[in-house]
DNA sequence: CGTGCCGGGTA
DNA sequence: TACCCGGCACG
């Protein structure tokens, strides 16, 4: 049994390479591509089945979690490829879907951005010893190919932007996108966009799964949900509020110019909030307010359980009594005891600007 | 506003 | 590591 489990594993592991090798390759025809993509997502759900046949699962998940678990290893094998040097090369601006959203009054902080690269842009832009080769059109078919499939048709529906746009989309490059109905009291999450529509069609608008009344009301009852990869290691999550389709209604809606759909974490708050900041936790609350009945919960990087961030707003949580900073000792210091004129007779802590070492409090 | 000192920069 | 300093919080 263990054998053939691992025997099984090889071989989908070989497949999830094969797969892997095909979507490297940049030179075959877009289209081509596509559909090895397509086969190759077939071919891991089948292996996947097969290994699982072999696995002890419990029934009543089986069935339910093993097209979603599929689907989601399918996203996750081509989503890594994301992280390829090639494409984690920065862009050479970051333009792209953040002028849309400066088009509805809209201005992200730069650390907004920053949010979906593993480096900074601002000190990206400012240090021109990291220079980054611009990608070659080839490029962005080979990277094309190795995002998820939901994106190709995203992209293709939105009328080719991607190849019509120099830049690349940063959505394509260490986020992860994922989808969550907004339903009350649901909150599932699903990798495909396909399958979010055919949840809330299904479960909740009570339409039969594979009808064709697709009128686009499940659009708003589900949420893009943009997961940076880098979120989990640095204490921080950030969000790209997304509407199901990229420039539609909904999106305007979800961002009103109240500014507060600015980054979540940055630079700027860094430093407005000063010391305070620094004991402040790595946990912050996300608002979704698109819908009257989303709900309020703390982010938590480590959780699988992300909350979409239609509409975010910072929110310090609680701070347990704000003491960041010990209160100030009444005994005199180098500086009071010897005055400046006397600097020479100071402790080094105290010439250095440090706690003083000979008065302690 | 003076003081204490944290955090970060520089050599 | 030693040294320096910007800048912030406290009183």
């Amino acid at each position: 049994m263990m054998y053939e489990f691992g025997d099984q594993a090889t071989e989908w592991k070989t497949t999830a390479s094969t797969a892997l090798k095909t979507a490297s390759r940049a030179v075959e025809p877009e289209q081509e591509l596509k559909q090895e993509c397509a086969r190759s997502i077939c071919l891991l759900e089948q292996k996947r089945k097969v290994v699982s046949s072999n696995i002890d699962v419990p029934q009543a998940r089986k069935y339910e979690d093993e097209l979603d678990m599929d689907k989601v290893t399918a996203a996750m094998v081509l989503t890594s490829l994301s992280t390829s040097p090639l494409v984690r090369s920065p862009p050479i601006r970051h333009t792209d879907i953040n002028e849309s959203w400066r088009d509805c009054g809209f201005v992200p902080s730069s650390s907004s951005s920053s949010g979906y690269w593993s480096w900074n842009t601002t000190s990206d832009y400012s240090n021109p010893s990291t220079p980054s080769p611009p990608l070659s059109a080839d490029n962005f078919k080979h990277f094309r190919c190795m995002v998820h499939p939901d994106d190709i048709t995203d992209d293709t529906d939105n009328g080719n932007l991607f190849f019509e746009d120099p830049v690349p989309r940063k959505r394509k490059n260490s986020m992860k996108v994922m989808f969550k109905c907004l339903w009350k009291k649901c909150g599932k999450i699903l990798s495909t966009a396909a399958g979010i529509k055919k949840h809330i069609r299904t479960i909740h608008l009570g339409r039969s799964g594979d009808s064709d009344d697709c009128d686009g009301e499940e659009d708003f009852y589900y949420t893009e949900i943009r997961l940076n990869n880098e979120c989990g290691t640095e204490g921080l999550c950030s969000f790209s509020p997304v509407s199901p389709a990229l420039a539609s209604p909904p999106s305007t809606i979800l961002f009103p110019s109240t500014g507060s759909c600015d980054s979540i974490y940055n630079k700027t708050e860094s430093k407005l909030n000063g010391r305070l900041s620094r004991s402040a936790p790595n946990t912050f609350y996300l608002v979704q307010s698109d819908h009257p009945y989303q709900v309020c919960l703390p982010c938590n990087t480590n959780s699988e359980e992300y909350i979409p961030s239609v509409h975010t707003i910072r929110s310090s949580p609680p701070r347990a009594g704000v003491i960041t900073r010990k209160p100030r000792g009444e005994g005199k210091k180098c500086r009071k005891v010897y005055g400046m004129e006397n600097r020479d007779k100071w402790c080094t802590a105290c010439r250095w600007k440090k706690a003083c070492q000979r008065f302690p409090d």
